[in-house]
DNA sequence: TGATGATTCATACATCGTAAGTATAGACTG
DNA sequence: CAGTCTATACTTACGATGTATGAATCATCA
């Protein structure tokens, strides 16, 4: 009776380019919305047929959080201070994680020891002992680096903490300034700042911290 | 037909009776079992009576939060220094998080504007201030002293990065030491160190690196 | 041509959150 | 006592989800 329009093979569909709709649909609709089937519909085909290109949606999900850490470099590139290194490694996983914030639950909720994470992390070590620290301190900065720079992005990819960016024209949002004095008067007096800098701060006040620990 | 059993009132059903069914309900079997209908069953009543005390799965979720941090007291105990009060809160708020690790998830995706996590910044904004730091640097040490305290949680609370916990006896889970012999050698020396003391190393990192800020 | 393997789809099931409606028990009124 | 009200609890049902199963179609090569 009902004719099965197109079954069998179809344009090139590929992992790829369901990876692609499937960022596009997280960024787009939050990582909430994507469901197999409205994945399905995103790259023009019925929920089933992914399964042909994914074991299932966990690993559907890991190939997500891979896919857009490999357009994005997190060399840790040597030659210059440690301070150097680490800071851009910092920026830019913060740089990546902040163009698609859909992914944030998604990579702090994943296991993350992929080859390249490791790889980085070896080379860290590798540039953090030359620079004078024991491998013990440089283990501790390298996780703590890392922790924090989840922290901060888990804290900013909700509207938990009332943040500058939320704070326009000093219209505190919901802060009552009688009641908390102070966290208004803060972020007031933050208010021209850019997230950036809060995190940048951040970022050498650790790295100051841990300087500390050199030659241990 | 069907006799039906036992309708209309029963023992006294309480929001709290039904977060502390909750609350046993993820430690024993992780935030992914939490439905209503097992929480239902938890403790003993049908799913949708739940929705007599919550909104919704959400508003439940919610209280899940409160009711745990209620019962954890994270005051920034003042009278000594800025730093014995902030390592307190920091510590009580990991020392709690790490009993109901199955709430971490639920924590970090949830903003966190509530009344006493307002009081308790208000209070560290002004204990710090108290201490020689200008407004703006307390405000950045507060938030960065709880994105990393986040991080730290949500990094241990999955088996993401190999953590010196999962390195039993010396047998490195998955880390091939001839392809990352710094990382198999930081582990190894780092075999006896409790997590606790990472946590607390970087702790005092973060302090000394935010103590250059004071008089700002 | 026919066979083979890769690719796609239709159907079905268990489970989820929850909307809507119903039944029971105790408290209050007369 | 009977009658009513309300808080509490349950039943049923709906749509959405992940995915197991198996059949249908296509590309390719013998």
């Amino acid at each position: 009776m009902t004719a099965n329009r197109t079954r069998g093979q179809k344009a090139g569909l590929t992992r790829e380019a369901i990876l692609e709709g499937a960022v596009r649909l997280v960024d787009r609709d939050g990582l909430a919305k994507l469901s197999m089937r409205r994945l399905g519909a995103e790259v023009d085909v019925e929920a089933m047929t992914l399964y042909h290109y994914f074991a299932g949606k966990d690993a559907l999900l890991d190939g997500l959080v891979e896919h857009v850490f490999a357009r994005a470099d997190f060399s840790l590139a040597g030659g210059r201070s440690w301070q150097d290194g680490l800071r851009d490694y910092a920026r830019s996983l913060r740089a990546t994680l902040l163009e698609h914030p859909g992914l944030v639950p998604l990579v702090v909720s994943r296991p993350a020891v992929t080859e390249q994470s490791l790889r980085i992390m070896e080379h860290g070590l590798a540039e953090l002992h030359a620079a004078g620290f024991g491998l013990r301190a440089a283990l501790d900065l390298v996780y703590s680096l890392n922790e924090f720079v989840l922290g901060h992005l888990v804290s900013a990819s909700n509207p938990a903490v009332p943040d500058t960016a939320s704070v326009q024209e000093g219209h505190l949002t919901g802060i009552d300034p009688g009641e908390y004095p102070l966290i208004s008067e803060a972020i007031r007096a933050d208010r021209d700042r850019e997230a950036d800098t809060r995190f940048d701060v951040a970022l050498e006040a650790i790295f100051r911290g841990f300087g500390d620990l050199r030659r241990t």
